[in-house]
DNA sequence: GGGAAGATTAAGTATGACGTTTGCGTCACA
DNA sequence: TGTGACGCAAACGTCATACTTAATCTTCCC
């Protein structure tokens, strides 16, 4: 466990939210902070600001008289970094995984497209560099140098767009990338289609050619979705 | 103001959250703890709970011997509902309703195809109602009932992708809708066209037709962005 | 049997004390 | 003059306790 995070409050945090977003108390359940407090060894205080970063993410509702209430699964803020890490580390692990992939697939495309158009000349040069340090590294075993490019690449390209709710969610498609490479079926080296994709997207936007990087990107995505078994839409 | 919500700890959440979110602290601004617990005539403990659930949201971040210090935008959690209200009472109000916009136009049509394979008889029953609705609303300065009916088609269509990141972005759509209603010009009765195309995407859900329903939100999307002269990729 | 008043319970708030970290100034030394 | 170690103090972090508030349950009277 990394509970090392500062503050006590944060060690409960990183105890309680991981327990609660795997679903290991059914939602409707009450926790009572006295019963928190003697669990964790440490003060009311400590265990009501934990709560409250709880709260905030929708995962659980605080009421008088009645405890600390776990609630519906649809009711959380999925779009919540911790709260995406927590559930990846749980056990609907797939189900997450699925659900981001098509997020992701809706999204990067058209982030592609506007890259076109607002890259700069520094972000262009950076696509390239890390499209070329995935072909460097796509053979010989190199998957996790690889995938420090591939994450880097998504993540410029993210920032590209110019859109800052689509460069938010460069911590998804990072978490997307890390989870195939580290549980999916990836003993082999990267598919050189895929490869070549990348290098041909970070043309595309360098181009200015928006159409074409799009398309290209969708490529990429719905390659991403294969993998996973989801038919493309 | 809405500051009515429960607690001490909402209502200091409530007034200093869209404070930050507006930029009335520039990033890098520190705030003590007991200023502020001065400043709301409130004990400490209050203004923790309140910076804890800031903190949660990447908004400021707390250290010792130095104080809360706000963060810059880039690293805020802008897919936190309440930063997202924050923000869009604030300044920079139309940035903002044009980044949700772009990133609604890239997943609702998605969502869509989703939706015809996807949705529940219920579903879409709802939608035809909510898109005949529309139709009888979309005359006679009736903007307030036609909003009421375009927010729950959106939402209905969201939910029925069956992709749950999709689904929680009702809120974002709603906001959008609720936004060009009561801030942008329209002053006139919602375009005929566009009441339209809402009646054939519950159409084209309800038989199942994916390319369809997609293309058809595309329009629909496409004139969102239009009219807050953002130029469709 | 139903409804209202009161008891109960668990969260919410306030307060004061102490602990812990760490930025920063000071001073000595090379 | 520059650099390093040392130590102070500021601000957050934690705790214990007492009190307040409100939702639920119980009981009792009509």
């Amino acid at each position: 466990m990394d509970n090392a995070g500062q503050g006590l409050h944060a060690r409960v945090l990183e105890s309680l939210g991981p327990e609660i977003a795997a679903g290991e108390h059914r939602p409707g359940t009450v926790l009572r902070t006295d019963e928190l407090a003697q669990r964790f060894d440490v003060s009311r205080t400590v265990i009501r600001e934990a709560v409250r970063v709880l709260e905030s993410m929708h995962l659980v509702e605080s009421r008088r008289r009645v405890g600390v209430t776990v609630r519906a699964t649809e009711e959380w803020n999925v779009y919540d970094p911790r709260v995406i890490r927590w559930r990846l580390a749980g056990a609907d692990r797939p189900r997450q995984l699925r659900s981001l992939t098509v997020l992701r697939c809706a999204v990067e495309p058209v982030a592609a497209g506007l890259a076109a158009r607002h890259a700069s000349p520094e972000q262009c040069a950076a696509l390239t560099e890390h499209a070329m340090g995935m072909v460097a590294t796509s053979r010989g075993q190199q998957l996790d140098a690889y995938l420090v490019h591939d994450t880097a690449f998504h993540k410029t390209l993210l920032t590209a767009s110019g859109n800052e709710m689509f460069a938010r969610l460069h911590e998804v498609v990072a978490a997307i990338l890390a989870g195939r490479t580290h549980h999916h079926v990836m003993f082999t080296d990267p598919d050189p289609a895929a490869v070549t994709l990348h290098v041909q997207v970070a043309e595309a936007i360098r181009t200015g050619d928006a159409a074409r990087a799009e398309e290209l990107t969708r490529e990429i995505t719905v390659g991403a979705m294969a993998e996973l078994d989801i038919l493309a839409p």
